[in-house]
DNA sequence: AAGACGGGGCG
DNA sequence: CGCCCAGTCTT
């Protein structure tokens, strides 16, 4: 038996029974994809299913509210996924009618899909016959054929991408995809691989000479950088100081509270010293530090501090700024890092 | 080619 | 704490 046709048997027998590999469906397709990139199946699947629930065609998510995506969206991260699948939806509802591009090549052109996901959509809905490629298959490859190539160069991805489509089974590509990226994640995996379980051992150069652990071979990352963030909830009544986050930056289209930010370790009181200028520092409030957290993101480390400011005289906000009522709240989009803020301070209104 | 973009899980 | 995850976009 050749290595495909055990790849295949293997995929049959072991398979994770998951939703989108239920459908053709594009639309369903599609969206399982945005939300798996870069994303474990655990996480992104009570998203989809949300998602495919609230939107069951693409039609009611072209018809929806940017917050409102973002808001069901949040806590998944990458937030530009949220948007660009919204984008994509209206474009396609308005220009092609509902219809999903049906190829590779014109799949590619859309916002938020990349070649992976071009390939993923052309195999899983149309049968086409592309390979994937995505991290799974990256590991599988550099150790089936023992690549020394660090991933992430260009030349790499050229590699990769040959080595991905001879490697397919041109009579069931969709199959063939899946499996690929099924045996990375179950079998082939970074730490612990299973190899004496692997359908692809007896050819598999790596396993030949036990240096699984050496691939794929990878660059190193840049650091992290970090900042220093003191955010400031402020409190007049029953409302709250919020503002939606611009472009240019992480969390972009979610609602924040006003802060300032500095690159090294800062006190209330040199905060304060900093904000002199700002509204809140001329009237007689009563300032707290109520929450400090560290928060980490991949190119970032955020140390935050969350000082409540319950306001006498309600102050003026900056153009960008504006008063939202707490039961308002819940509707509006927010990172991990303020959620987890909210959910302490909603708990126990001072 | 290199950075930016989130958050969670695991050893 | 470091590494990785069904990647893509921007510069």
């Amino acid at each position: 038996m050749n290595n495909q046709q055990s790849l295949l048997n293997w995929y049959q027998l072991n398979k994770r029974d998951l939703p989108w590999r239920n459908t053709q469906n594009p639309y369903l397709i599609w969206l399982s994809e945005i939300i798996l990139q870069q994303t474990r199946v655990n996480q992104g699947l009570p998203y989809f299913l949300k998602f495919a629930q609230k939107f069951p065609q693409i039609e009611s998510l072209a018809a929806a509210p940017e917050d409102e995506v973002l808001k069901l969206w949040q806590g998944l991260g990458y937030y530009s996924r949220g948007r660009n699948m919204l984008k994509t939806a209206q474009i396609i509802v308005l220009s092609n009618g509902g219809k999903f591009p049906d190829n590779y090549h014109d799949l590619l052109k859309l916002k938020g899909i990349g070649p992976y996901t071009a390939a993923a959509i052309a195999s899983f809905a149309y049968n086409q016959a592309v390979a994937v490629l995505d991290g799974n298959v990256f590991r599988v490859l550099s150790r089936f054929y023992l690549i020394s190539e660090p991933i992430q160069s260009s030349f790499a991805k050229k590699l990769f991408n040959q080595l991905a489509n001879e490697f397919l089974n041109k009579d069931n590509p969709a199959l063939h995809n899946q499996a690929m990226m099924e045996l990375g994640a179950l079998i082939c995996t970074p730490l612990k691989p299973a190899c004496l379980e692997c359908p692809l051992q007896q050819n598999c150069l790596a396993f030949i000479q036990n240096s699984q652990l050496q691939f794929p071979i990878k660059l190193a990352k840049a650091k992290p950088k970090n900042r220093f963030i003191a955010y400031f909830h402020f409190q007049f009544n029953s409302q709250i100081a919020v503002f939606r986050r611009p472009s240019g930056g992480i969390w972009e289209g979610l609602y924040d509270l006003p802060y300032l930010e500095s690159e090294e370790k800062t006190d209330a009181n040199s905060w304060f010293e900093k904000g002199s200028k700002k509204k809140w520092y001329s009237s007689n409030q009563i300032i707290d530090l109520v929450f400090e957290k560290k928060h980490i993101l991949t190119h970032q480390h955020i140390y935050a501090q969350f000082y409540r400011i319950n306001c006498i005289n309600k102050p003026i906000l900056n153009f960008d700024e504006s008063w939202v009522e707490y039961n308002q709240l819940p509707k509006l989009g927010v990172s991990k890092l303020l959620s987890s803020y909210l959910e302490l301070a909603m708990a126990e209104p001072k």
